[in-house]
Formats: structure tokens, sequence, C-alpha cells
DNA sequence: GAGCGGCATGTTAACGTTCACAGTCGTGCC
DNA sequence: GGCACGACTGTGAACGTTAACATGCCGCTC
């Protein structure tokens, strides 16, 4: 009918004169107010249906001072893992009603996050979750005075803020543990870059392992998670007196080891057994397919929400917490026994 | 200096009142219009510096009806090409003042777009990118009255919204040409899930190229982007006679392949060539090193965030276009002649 | 039947910014 | 000396929503 005078979109006052009340009743109505008799309420919704209203959220924000959008501040979402981790933590906030302002940085320096944190603050965000894998990254954050709700993924040591991780350290013990138990003398490791809380962690399950089993701990070889370094790392390896098991930091450098090993004619698993770390999607098809360490990025992403909105529904910053999930070991044929 | 902490953070009025001036003439100074005196201009901004003022952004939005946020639609930002291609769009966005507001969708049907779309206006993002990959959903992006400027990413036949993808049919083209060239008689392929308009260009180009040479065309084997319907594949093109050379329509189900000629003893390159797509940054470590077809995802982050700002700029959807990024050919190993 | 409490609704005032318009100067020109 | 004009600044009113408070009405209690 006569309904759209002007092109502008309607405005919950259009709405409330159309169905004859007042636009504070329209309100009501569309906050689940219960104080609204029902008749009322189907008359209001009728004529919201009619004039195709949409409430406008920006005046909401200014209003009621929350956006319902969380900021998500991100390192090089081309990784599979901050890829995942993204995915897990944007469908968890969808799920629970809110929107995702993302911030993916180049740099770590502490200026990049900084800015990173004071775009999305101005922008009104309601919460902050920052994947902040690198120590660096996690120490920025750390060091600085937030006003607003916000958890760590992969952050380092619980500091101010709240964090949720994947147990790095009981993945880097179960991929050592695996390899002893096939009756390997010691295990090789080639780690990821020094910076990262994640290498890190790997590095000291597997020192870990190795010395409670009494065995020695060779020097870690550096990566720097591309498949390419792990190919250098790989080429060293071969050239090795002894090596017959290596643990790699992560799936794209051990398919770099095991390129390196196939071009210098060493056999896995026959000669070298190898666990990679991550599971990416490709390591079941790598020649022979990995061995590896599995990591829940979808259950990171919706306790890092959980965490956070538990934190937001509070009114402000919660007693730190640190939710640890646990990986998990996939065995597939690029291990066996000596 | 001193930022009040614990105190309700400080708006215009009371940076306006710190220098002595009106709100409006600090709205003047913070907007860069040019009629402040430069005495005045310093002294305004001197009070925002000792207050710590920061620009309310939602009410600025309220007014303006601009938020300098733009809309991504997704799908699966977990896969290597989506996630490149939203971290491309992320980064030109930003570089131009943008927010981005990230929705992945899981199912790929006219109601989960829609409700995406109706999601984001809600929000009220000035633009929409929509990264529309499947038919089905360039499809409901084609037919949704959109009031909000939009583009797709690698969407279909040009519509109502201009589009911005790589030249699939191009790069299916380069990969069959280079096989015919080393001298293959014909060359099969393995292609991509028939929603998809990637998979769907790429058959084209493969096709077109083996017809121009007057080749026999072999049919399609149908695959789902995973290595795993790679590997089905590789498995069933290995018990096939006369099978030299296969182009497949991505590198994860490449690599699926050469694993089933890996454990059938079929050798690559030496029985049989093979190319891939999309140049991952694992494919330079397969066995052997893939060649392949490069996309440029930046290039069409950057180009689709380009068409999108000039239509809200020009205050509405402009002449619809259609912006064409060329692929690019990367010799490695895995391609020899007959 | 006066008083009271709860429900359903309306009225008015925020929220913090920008926009439209209206001043107030000082300057140059005839 | 008056007048127009441009540079600079201030005033009031939006923008569209929710919060706080006010108002009427009904039924219940004493």
């Amino acid at each position: 009918m006569g309904t759209a005078r002007g092109r502008r979109p309607p405005v919950m006052a259009d709405v409330a004169k159309e169905a004859g009340v007042s636009h504070q009743t329209v309100s009501r109505v569309l906050n689940d107010h219960p104080n609204v008799r029902a008749e009322t309420r189907t008359r209001v919704l009728e004529a919201i249906d009619k004039l195709g209203y949409r409430r406008n959220l920006v005046a909401r924000a200014l209003v009621t001072k929350h956006s319902r959008t969380l900021g998500v501040v991100s390192f090089d979402t081309t990784l599979y893992g901050p890829a995942s981790t993204v995915y897990g933590i944007e469908q968890a906030a969808r799920a629970a009603g809110y929107f995702i302002s993302i911030v993916s940085l180049k740099s770590i320096d502490k200026t990049g996050v900084r800015d990173a944190l004071d775009y999305l603050a101005d922008q009104g965000v309601d919460g902050i979750v920052a994947v902040a894998p690198q120590r660096s990254a996690a120490q920025a954050l750390a060091d600085l005075p937030l006003d607003i709700p916000a958890v760590a993924v992969e952050g380092g040591e619980a500091g101010e803020v709240p964090v949720v991780c994947v147990d790095q350290v009981e993945g880097g013990r179960l991929a050592t543990e695996h390899l002893l138990e096939l009756g390997h003398e010691t295990v090789w490791h080639v780690r990821g870059p020094g910076d990262w809380l994640e290498a890190e962690g790997r590095v000291i399950g597997w020192r870990s392992a190795l010395e409670r089993a009494g065995r020695a701990v060779p020097e870690p070889l550096a990566g720097d998670w591309s498949p390419r370094s792990g190919y250098e790392a790989g080429r060293s390896l071969a050239g090795m007196a002894g090596v017959t098991a290596v643990f790699v930091a992560n799936d794209q450098m051990a398919l770099g080891v095991l390129r390196a090993f196939t071009e210098k004619g060493v056999k896995v698993p026959g000669q070298v057994s190898v666990v990679g770390f991550d599971d990416i999607p490709e390591s079941a098809y790598f020649s022979p397919p990995l061995t590896t360490i599995r990591q829940d990025f979808g259950a990171v992403g919706r306790h890092s929400i959980g965490v956070l909105l538990r934190q937001i529904e509070a009114g402000g910053p919660q007693a730190s917490e640190r939710l640890v999930v646990p990986p998990a070991f996939v065995p597939r044929v690029s291990t066996a026994g000596r």
C-alpha cells in the first residue's frame, strides 16, 4: 500500500505511526521487553514487516555503548593455523550473535599491535581476541593498558589477559615419546622461529621427553614454518650420521624435510622416522603420509569467545584464566620402529 | 599527557572546553576543515592530546551514514584460496582506511547468503565484498536487490554487481598448452566440484586448448578440491592406459594424485606429467615439485576494494564492470616431454 | 471506597557527532 | 566612510535509538 514515501529507509517512528503506538513501544517489542500486550506486539510486528523496517544498529550502539562487535587481531591469516583459528573464532562469535572485525598484521612490532588495538577500540568493539602466537606480540598485549575485555589466543604466560591455547608442550612430548617408544635412540628436532611461543612450547615438550628418558638432546635445527626452511633442515639432517627420528615443528616444514630426504635417497620411515605438527589437510597425502599432532582450532575459537563473552557480561576484566586445549596424536606411516 | 583513567572517556565538548573553543571547532580540526586559524588548531590538538581524546566513530557514523566499514562474505576461509583472497581484501581495505567485518558461511544456499548480507547491512557497512566462487552463491548474489554497493570476487557472469576474478579459462589453457607443447597426445583433467565457477572455467580452458589442437577430449574426473578426492582420481588414472599428462584443478588434489601415482609405482614426470593450480606454498616441495598455475590473490583483493570504493564514492552502483586478473605459469619438475 | 502495586503505554531526555546557518571580525575598494 | 566579502567561529538542530521517568488503568486488599 502507500508505504514508502521518499526513498529514506523507515525508522522506528514510522513503524510507530503505522502501528498506532509510540516509538518506545516499538523499541520494547524489538527488545523483547515483557510488558507489552500480545495484541500490541503483533500489530507492531505487522507494521515492521509491512514497512520492511530494520533497526539501525549504529544508533543503538551509540546509546547502549555496545556494538555487539568483537575485534580480532591476527598475523598472516594465510597460514593454516591462524586461518583456522580465526575461522573458529568467527563461527563461535556469530553463533553468539556477535560481529567480527578483523585486522591482520604484517609486522609484529609493538607499534603494530598498539595501532591495531587502537583501531579496533576506535570502532567501538565490545571485546578483542588477539591471536598472539609470537612472544613479542604477547608481550605487547600484556603491556598495553586495556580498558576493553580481551583474550589472547596462543598467548604466553597469563598476564593481565586470559589465555586460550593448545598445549604445545604436551604435543611436543606426545610426538617425541611416540618416536622413543618405537625404539629410536634419540629424536632430532626442527623447530619453529625463535619468537613464536608455539615453537618454544614444542621444543620444551620434546626436550623434557628426551630428558625424562635419559637420552641425548641434540641441538635443534632452526626453521621458520616454511616448507623451504624444512627442506634446508632436511638436507642438513640427511648428511648427519645417527639420525633415525625427527620431530618437525609443523607439517609444512615436515613436507620440506620429506622432500630433502627423498632427494638424498633417505627412506622414510625405513631409515628415518618423521613426525609433524598441525595435521593440515594435505599431510595425509604426503609421501609418505605424515604422522602428526592435531590441534583443535575449532575448540580454541569457541573457548576464546566463551571466555571473552563471560568477561563482557561481567562488565570488565575478570580474574585472568588460562584455558588449555589438548592436542591429539595422529599416527600415519611416516614413523616406524628401529 | 595524563589521561584521566577510571573516568568517563572525554568527548568533544570536553576538548572544546579545555581549548576554550566550541565543539564545532574541534570537529573542524578533526576533519581537516580549511577555515581554522593555525593557532586555534594547535590549541585544539594540544587539548586532544592532553585529555587523550578519541573520536567516537559510532556517533560519527550515525550522523554521516558512513561507517567506514566494509563487509566481506566468504566461504570456508580455511582453504588457501579464500583465505588468501580475504587477506588481500583486508590489507587493501585497511590501506584505504576501512574496517573489515567478516562473515564466513558454511552452507552455500540462498538463505545463507541472504542472511549474511542482511547481517552486514544491519551493521551499517558501506559496501560488501562477496567472495562467491560457487555458481549458487553468485546466483544468490545476483538475485538479491542490493541497496548497498557490492563487488563479487570470483563471481560469475557480470550481472548487477561488478566482478573481479582471476582468468580461470586462461589458466586452464596455459596448463593444457604447456603439456601439449611437451608432446603429449592429450591431457586428462581432474576437475573441481561442479558448482564452482573456478572449476568450470578451468575445464573450459582445458577443453578449448585440446580442441584447438584437434586432440581427443577425455571425460574429466570429478574432485572436490580435497587431497582425498585427488587421491581417488589418481588411483583411477593410474589404472587407465594411455594416460601421460594430467591437469589437476588445484594443488591439493594434485598432491593426492601424486600420492596415488607413487603408491601405484607410476613415475612423475617419467611416465605421467602433472600440472596443478593455485601455487600453494607447499607445492614447490611436493614429490616431485609441482608445475602449477599461480593466482595473484593480492591483486584480486586490491582490485575488488578499488572497484568497491569507486562505487561508494560515486554514491551508488556504477555501470557493472568485470576485472580480470591474469594467472601465471609456474614451471617445476612434475612435467616432462614424452 | 481509598490506597496500593503492577502492567501497559507514552513523554522527554540523553548518547556524541556533523550539518546548516548565523554571527563577528578585519580588510580592501570605491 | 560605507559596504561587500572572506576568514573564522559559534549556536542550534538533527541522526535513530534506548533509558528514565511519568501516566493511566485495573484489580486487589483492608
